[in-house]
DNA sequence: TGGTCTCTTCTACTGGATGTAGAACCTTCG
DNA sequence: CGAAGGTTCTACATCCAGTAGAAGAGACCA
């Protein structure tokens, strides 16, 4: 299972939400604004690059390596990836429609809505 | 969020597998069967009461403390734990609704017809 | 009651994952 | 060719999980 920690979580948010793709020195100013907003610690690049090498042996991101700042964007969506993770998750039990059964319990109702419209038989 | 090593996973899987509590000598001679059944290799029991003692402190199993070899049991059962963490999973995301549209992309025709059914309509 | 047996708790070490970054190496432009 | 900036190597701290010995605690028998 691929699990992430919290600076690696981070830099897959940031990723996830830009179009294109980004440098680990854009990173590490996006990083600055979005962690701790009034501490606003800058991480040293090498930091930055460490976990994106990370991420990239993970799966999770790829990079050009033509350009000279090489450039990194997520390779699936955030959507994809979480909808992954919980099939994993979903796969680790025998009775996988006993589990279903219990998480249409636990999402709201618009997201049931959601369901009901996406299986529309 | 919960996350398992892989010992405290097939320890919790006999728990889940089993109606009533067990001792950690129990669950030793359990996890000498369960584990690599060629070698089967006996983990001393401290280990198994360190890994029950970390699994309690995560909330996952309680014991009773009145009998002398106090007995363990799950206190979720594995269906409501799958479910639990698949949740914390999809609120992850922030579009909920297109995670679920992937996710149930991906699980199979019988799954879905059984969702259908949950969600009634 | 003391000794022993068994069980539990404390403490500890190892290995792997993650956060963090300096040092060294490479590339490109002026 | 050298400086500036970018990348890779190496390294260390911390935390979690696997593993277990040592020490403490309760029960039971002689």
């Amino acid at each position: 299972m691929a699990t992430l920690g919290e600076l690696e979580r981070t830099v897959m948010d940031l990723l996830w939400g830009t179009p294109g793709a980004l440098t680990a020195n854009a990173l590490r100013d996006l990083l600055a604004l979005a962690t701790d907003e009034a501490v606003g610690k800058e991480l040293a690049v090498t930091t930055v690059l460490t976990v994106l090498s990370r991420l990239e042996k993970k799966g999770l991101v790829e990079r050009e390596r033509e350009t000279r700042p090489h450039r990194y964007r997520a390779i699936t969506t955030r959507e994809e990836h979480t909808a992954e993770l919980m099939h994993e998750v979903l796969v680790t039990a025998p009775d996988r429609e006993a589990v279903l059964a219990r998480f249409i319990g636990s999402v709201s109702d618009s997201e049931a809505q959601a369901l009901r419209k996406l299986l529309g038989s």
